[in-house]
This record gives C-alpha cells, sequence and structure tokens, in this order.
RNA sequence: GGGGAGGUGGCUGAGUGGCCGAAAGCACCCGCCUGCUAAGCGGGUAGGGGGUGUAAAGCUCCCUCGAGGGUUCGAAUCCCUCCCUUCCCGCCA
C-alpha cells in the first residue's frame, strides 16, 4: 500500500499514476476520511492527556467529585476513540484499494500492445517441417491427458503422465539447481495454505479475492503463487540491514480460478487451475532494489538460455502491468507449435508497497529508525508453458521429443521422450 | 481430540492494580581509561500514531507487554473469548 502520508503529500501523482494503470483509486474519500479521522483522534488524545494527569491526582487525593469527573471523561474519551476508530477503519480499507504507482522508465500505455520489447535472445527455430502443437504430441505421446483430467477435476486440469511427468520434475530440479547453486538463492519449501492476512500483504486481497481458491469454513487460501508465502516469510519483522539482500527460490503448485479468463486458451497445457512454478523472491534495501530486480529478471532468463529456448523481455506499459507492481517484466517463450509467444515468467518489482502491507522492515544502521523494505519476484520459471515451448522447440519431424542437454541428467537416461 | 504450562523490547527474562513502556543480563552504540588486546568505568538503545516544525532534529501528547472485548478513576497485572507456542496422553502419513 501507499502510505497514508504519502498520499497527503502526492495525492496528485497517486491519482495520475491510478488513472494510467486503469485503476480507480479513492484518493479524494481518503482525503476526507482523514481529515475527519484526525479531527477525532486530537479530541480523544486531548481528553486522554488530562485524564491520565488528573488520574494521578486522584490517587493520592481521593476525591469523590473528581472521581465521578473522572468517570465521564473516560466515557467522553472512549466515544470520541471509537469514533476515531470507525473511521480509521474504513480509512485503511481505502487505503488497501489504491494502487501503487510506477517506475519513471515504465512505459505509458493502456493495453498490451503499447508494451515493449526491450530485448530478445534466440530466434525463431526452422524445424524443415510444420510444427505440431505441444497437446497435439503430448496426447499422441500419452505424455499429456486432458480428456481424463476433466473427468477426474474438471476442465483447465491436466494430467502429466510417464516422460512428461518426469520432464516436469526434471525441469523443477534443474531450475532449483541454477538458482542455488549459481544464483545464490536459499531453497525455501512454503506452506501451500496460507491466512487472509499474507494475501493482503501481496496484494492478493482484498482485490483479488476471486482469483484465488479459498478452503470453505477456515481463514485459508490456495496459494496464487509461491509468492504469497514466500514474501510473507518475514513479516511483522525488522530484519538487519547486512542481511539485505535476501535472495528465495521456491517451488510450489499455484492455484488459481481463472476467473474473467472465460474462452482463453481454453487449449493445451497453458492456463490450468493448478500449475507448477519455481519462484524467485527477494527482500531488498530501497537502495538496491531497482539493479535486484534488474538481476532477478536476467537470473529468470539464464533459465531460458540454457534450455536453449527463444525469448523476449517485454517492458509491461501502465496499463498492464497491474495494481501492486512497481515495474514489470514479461518473459516470453516462443512456441513454434502454437506460432505465437508464451508467457513463462513474469518479474516485478514493488518498491515498499508489498512491504508495508505485510510489515516487513529493516534498519538501515545502528540507531536508526526501520525503513520498509522492497519486494521483488518473478517466475523462474512457470512450468506448463516451459514444457509446452521445449516441447514444440525439440520435437522432431517423427513426433518425437529431444531433450534439451541441460536436462539429461536429471531425465534417468532418456534422450528422446516417445523412444521407448 | 483431552489435560497441563506459557506468550513481555534485537535476544534471555523479572514484574500480580497507580511509583512500569517495563528490573536485570546479553548484544550493540558513544565516551573515559589501559602503550596493543582483554578487562574495567560512565552514558545510550522498543514500535506506531497525533500535534508543532518547509524538512530533518527537537519538543509534546496518545496508543502498544499475542489479538479482541470487559471490570476500574487507573490494567502487562483481574475477568471473558480467540489465536499461537510447548509438554503429556490419544490418533495418524
Amino acid at each position: 500500500m501507499l502510505s497514508l502520508d504519502f498520499i497527503r503529500k502526492n495525492s496528485d501523482l497517486v491519482r495520475r499514476a491510478a488513472e494510467l494503470k486503469g485503476e480507480p483509486a479513492p484518493v479524494d474519500e481518503i482525503l476526507r476520511l482523514d481529515k475527519l479521522w484526525r479531527g477525532h483522534q486530537r479530541n480523544a488524545e486531548t481528553i486522554k492527556a488530562e485524564q491520565n494527569e488528573l488520574s494521578k491526582q486522584f490517587a493520592k487525593t481521593r476525591d469523590e467529585a473528581l472521581k465521578e469527573r473522572l468517570r465521564q471523561m473516560a466515557d467522553t474519551a472512549k466515544s470520541e476513540l471509537a469514533v476515531a476508530e470507525a473511521v480509521k477503519r474504513e480509512l485503511d480499507d481505502l487505503l488497501l484499494r489504491v494502487p501503487n504507482v510506477f517506475h519513471g522508465s515504465v512505459p505509458i500505455g493502456e493495453t498490451e500492445a503499447e508494451n515493449v520489447v526491450v530485448r530478445e535472445w534466440g530466434s525463431k527455430p526452422d524445424l524443415g517441417f510444420a510444427p505440431r502443437t505441444h497437446f497435439d504430441l503430448g496426447e499422441a505421446l500419452g505424455i499429456m491427458d486432458f480428456e481424463r483430467a476433466a473427468r477426474v477435476s474438471g476442465s483447465r486440469f491436466a494430467f502429466l503422465i510417464g516422460e512428461g511427468a518426469r520432464l516436469e520434475r526434471a525441469l523443477v530440479q534443474f531450475m532449483l539447481d541454477v538458482h542455488t547453486l549459481e544464483h545464490g538463492y536459499v531453497e525455501v519449501w512454503p506452506p501451500m495454505l496460507v491466512n487472509s492476512a499474507s494475501m493482503v500483504g501481496t496484494a492478493n486481497l482484498p482485490k483479488f479475492a476471486d482469483a484465488a481458491f479459498r478452503v470453505e469454513g477456515r481463514d485459508l487460501w490456495l496459494i496464487p503463487t509461491a509468492e504469497v508465502p514466500v514474501t510473507n516469510l518475514h513479516r511483522e519483522e525488522i530484519l538487519d540491514a547486512d542481511r539485505l539482500p535476501l535472495k528465495y527460490v521456491a517451488y510450489a503448485p499455484s492455484w488459481r480460478t481463472e476467473a474473467g479468463a472465460a474462452g482463453k486458451d481454453t487449449r493445451g497445457f497453458i492456463r490450468l487451475h493448478q500449475f507448477s512454478k519455481v519462484e524467485l523472491v527477494k527482500v531488498t534495501s530501497a537502495e538496491t532494489s531497482l539493479d535486484e530486480f534488474e538481476q532477478l529478471t536476467r537470473d529468470a532468463e539464464d533459465v531460458l538460455q540454457r534450455l536453449g529456448l527463444h525469448y523476449q523481455v517485454m517492458a509491461m506499459c501502465t496499463g498492464d502491468m497491474g495494481f501492486a507492481q512497481y515495474k514489470k517484466y514479461d518473459l516470453n517463450a516462443w512456441a513454434p507449435g502454437l506460432d505465437r509467444f508464451l508467457e513463462v515468467s513474469s518479474c516485478s518489482t514493488f518498491n515498499d508497497f508489498q512491504a508495508m502491507r505485510a510489515n516487513i522492515r529493516y534498519r538501515p544502521g545502528r540507531g536508526t529508525p526501520p525503513k520498509f523494505a522492497h519486494t521483488i519476484n518473478g517466475s523462474g520459471l512457470a512450468l506448463p508453458r516451459t514444457i509446452d515451448a521445449i516441447i514444440e522447440t525439440y520435437q522432431r519431424s517423427d513426433g518425437m521429443i529431444r531433450v534439451p542437454d541441460v536436462l539429461k541428467p536429471y531425465m534417468g537416461g532418456v534422450e528422446l521422450i516417445g523412444a521407448r
């Protein structure tokens, strides 16, 4: 969230940022409630101060008339405070609904058409034959099964079977190894159900309740991404500055309702209610967050390069970047069979927007007051679409799939999927 | 699931109605002292918010001892509810 103080001092900036993001921002209502709250707060405090003073007197004098007066003061203070608190609750709720501002380098635009490709790696492979889609190949090879998944669970679920399941496990292992052994991230195995406070911390609540699955009768949500538990790992903490940046990598399934995605990507292993993801999360100081964000993006790209997948890095424009993000890149991998790019990673930096919600702070130096940390995350990478890109890029004209070199050590001797 | 114990500052931990936002120790910071190190001596160090400062500093007030409610002129301290931790028993991958 943005601090009340920041909104007071930069109301025009906040209004303008929200407009460019295409998000509503109740700035005027916030400023109105702020005045109201402070008025009542002040009244309550003034009475309280006097009451505290007189109460000390009473302890000595035991004067009955004073006692009666104190009783009345306590009542007045209490009711005044109750009003202040009610207004403050309303105010806090609105604050959670104000979108983040964005960095000066973010392209201004309304739709994805105005996103900007900042770099590309590799090129579209020429397979020498008409490439088939991953679902066509996957079903033919018996490594993907959507029909049975629909019977077992419903639409937007999938089975991976045999070498398909093995490929997924190999990718997870490979990615975790790259990030822990070579990029310096600490591996985390997080809870996959989280409470509402954590969902608020990462800004998945209150605005995006529809996007997540909730456990009936409990204050628990299936994580829409490992970002939620891992970013909240240090909620309500004050961290030592010399421990920063914290770098975590977590493998976890992600669950999403895909509300509002009706009709989109209904075919194939692309948009599912459950999918695996290896997630990168950093907690940094304010000074280093932009550099750390760029590096995290490079760390995710490294995985694509090692897999030999053609991809582009897309800077999201204001209208497409989202409520909480301060700056965001998507990594899109080329899928020859689908003849389009697939979003396999989304890397974002949030400034202190999430840290304020989750109350994650650090102390810049001895004896200095704590500051809110900056949080960053990105997929490194999301599994299904990476699998799609691999299958479609490494397919042979006979319908079998070569295993990328870097995955061979993880595939238990399988070098060609479908050969067995 | 049943029963016991407990949740206090960066950490350990004392505190059962006002003298307590809180003893003591550890850690850390500043200064003194010793030719260096260690030791020693003195001082400092919770968070949030309101008001006043252009801002920082400062000053001042309010709130916070797991969370919420209650009793009381006054609550870390008494009462109720909830959450969490831990131990014993039961169950279980």
